[in-house]
DNA sequence: ATATCATATCGTTAATTAGCGATACAGCGA
DNA sequence: TCGCTGTATCGCTAATTAACGATATGATAT
C-alpha cells in the first residue's frame, strides 16, 4: 500500500480523526490518555495509535515505562502536498 | 457525517482512487467504461460511483440513457483546503 | 526477586464494506 | 407497443475492521 493510501485509509475513521484532533490542544499524549479522552479501551486506543503511526501521522518515544505520541508535522504536511497534487491533476 | 469524513471515507479506498485517477485523461466517463477500465461489474461500478458523488468528489449529468460522471473540481479543491486548514490545526 | 504499572499483542465477536448476479427502472428506436 | 441498452437497486456472501477482555512484555520501584 502507497504512502497516501495508508493516510487517507487512517484518517478515514471517525475515533482517529478525533484523536488527531486531540493534539489540537496538547502536544503529547500517551495511550492511557487517549484511551480516556476518546473514550476507548486501553488496547483498543494502543492500536489505533499504531494504525496513525504506520500511516505516519504520529510519532512516538518512549519515556520510562510511558509512551508519548504526537503529531509528525512534516510528514503531515508532506502528504498533504503529495494529495493535493495528485488529486488536482486529476481536476485539471 | 461530516464533509472532510466522507471525503477521506470516499478516498480511502484503492478502487475509488483508480476510479478518481481515470479522470486524468478522460474528462467525463459513463458508468461502463468505468466498470470496464478497472475491471469491474456494472453494478459495483454503479455503487462506487454514486459514494464518491455522495462525497462531492464527482458530478454527474444523464444523456439519454447514458450517465456522465465528471470531477467535481471546486469541490475537491474546497474539501482539499479544508482538510489543509484541519490537519495544520492540530500539528501547530 | 516480586509487584506494579503502561503498553502491546492475541483471540474473538459484531459491524461495515466490496463485490457479485439478478432484477427493476428509464430512455430510446423499431 | 415491444425489445434493447445503460444504470440503479436489492439480496447475498466473503473480507475487512473496530472494539473488547485477557494475556504477554518491558520498565521501574520495593
Amino acid at each position: 500500500m502507497n504512502e497516501i493510501q495508508s493516510f487517507l485509509k487512517a484518517l478515514a475513521s471517525e475515533k482517529r480523526q478525533e484523536i488527531m484532533f486531540l493534539f489540537m490542544e496538547r502536544k503529547e499524549l500517551t495511550v492511557n490518555e487517549v484511551a480516556q479522552l476518546v473514550e476507548i479501551g486501553q488496547s483498543t486506543a494502543s492500536e489505533q495509535l499504531a494504525i496513525l503511526k504506520r500511516a505516519n501521522l504520529l510519532l512516538s518515544r518512549k519515556e520510562g515505562k510511558e509512551v508519548f505520541y504526537a503529531p509528525n508535522r512534516e510528514q503531515i504536511m508532506a502528504l498533504l502536498q503529495q494529495l493535493n497534487t495528485c488529486l488536482l491533476n486529476c481536476c485539471k
